[in-house]
DNA sequence: CGCTATATATAAGC
DNA sequence: GCTTATATATAGCG
């Protein structure tokens, strides 16, 4: 009997010519990394952020426990210490991205307040048709201008939540994180989308899936 | 005839017990994670930027074109941005428990640990000792008092950044660096490993392979 | 997006 | 590190 399909086939390392099969194999792909990021995370307890900028020029992060304290801690190494220099540098074949564990809690939290919003909603707008949150609006349905705000939104949402973190003295930065046992246990994470710069007025492509 | 081993085993998802085990697992998913993530990077021609900690404190990072060309495109979108610049970046809009649309997947795999967590749970402190943000914090933890007050602080930090999202109404980006096939081609394996820190005074761990 | 049939990634071992 | 037997990740399609 004829087999329904032929199955995965190999593929030549080399940028795929197709726009249409670049970007399926962008997205999935992408969340394939992402998921692997977030097992390492979750298995050795490790702390990674990953930055992925999309051919469309989309961006996405991860970090655990965020993209930001692991560029700070990464950024403040690289750059400053005069000193000592125990940095190596191997060569490798590969860029990466660690995601975390997506923490549970979280999607648990998420769906919760979902589901109390759908109750009360148009607080917002009119778009949390299908979202629990208008973050969480599939970019794609947003035009430009509405991407834009968005992401604006969320710059200063950011910022909202960690002064008020800071305030509530929860976190727990001060120093630096090391990651013991039990707090990979509860991992947290973080995860980032952004439009780096689809910017320009008329550029009317199209996003595919997350591209 | 027997076989001369069992193969690949699933394993749990959770915080490998045996260190050496442990130890052994981050180097190969490093490895592995590093080499989908350049896999991305050649064949869709995106940028990506990896960081991970190992458990033992050390910091892996590879970048295409390079980490820090990707990080501070990240970074200088994700800071502050007053104003207008000439040719100013994406805004990021990381962090907070944003979960972007994207990891459907990450929500699928989560579910899973959840309900894997369920069953014992509770070992997830009150505090946090060592979580990042008091909005990571499992929901679990927190009571029906406890967890109206966060959906309210969230529901008011929500309108909040609207507010101000519209006040702004700005924020853009502009061009980046688009990879082109060519220096695609070339991944540039940047892949440097640096000691983060081992600089804990009494640190006296030995580090197997690349712990 | 959901399905296969395969190409890969890897948990145990040695 | 290097192998082997499996668990996963996914390329091509509908």
């Amino acid at each position: 009997m004829m087999k329904k399909t032929q199955g995965r086939k190999k593929i030549e390392m080399k940028k795929i010519p197709k726009t249409t099969n670049l970007q399926v194999t962008f997205s999935k792909r992408r969340a394939g990394l992402f998921k692997k990021a977030s097992e390492l995370c979750v298995l050795t307890g490790a702390e990674a952020a990953v930055i992925v900028q999309s051919p469309g020029n989309r961006v996405y992060a991860f970090g655990h426990p965020s993209v930001d304290s692991v560029v700070d801690k990464y950024v403040a190494g690289s750059s400053s210490m005069p000193e000592q220099k125990p940095a190596i540098n191997e060569v490798d074949v590969n860029s990466a991205c660690v995601i975390d564990k997506f923490n549970q809690e979280y999607i648990e939290i998420t769906k919760k307040i979902e589901e109390e919003k759908r109750k009360n909603v148009d607080v917002v707008k009119k778009e949390t048709d299908d979202g629990p949150f208008w973050w969480e609006q599939p970019i794609k349905d947003l035009g430009e201008e509405e991407l834009e705000e968005y992401i604006a939104s969320m710059e200063v949402l950011r910022n909202k939540v960690i002064a008020r973190a800071n305030d509530m003295h929860m976190i727990r930065n001060s120093s630096m994180f090391n990651v013991d046992d039990e707090s990979s246990k509860k991992v947290d994470k973080l995860l980032v989308t952004r439009n780096a710069a689809a910017s320009r007025k008329e550029h009317g492509g199209q996003s595919p899936s997350s591209i």
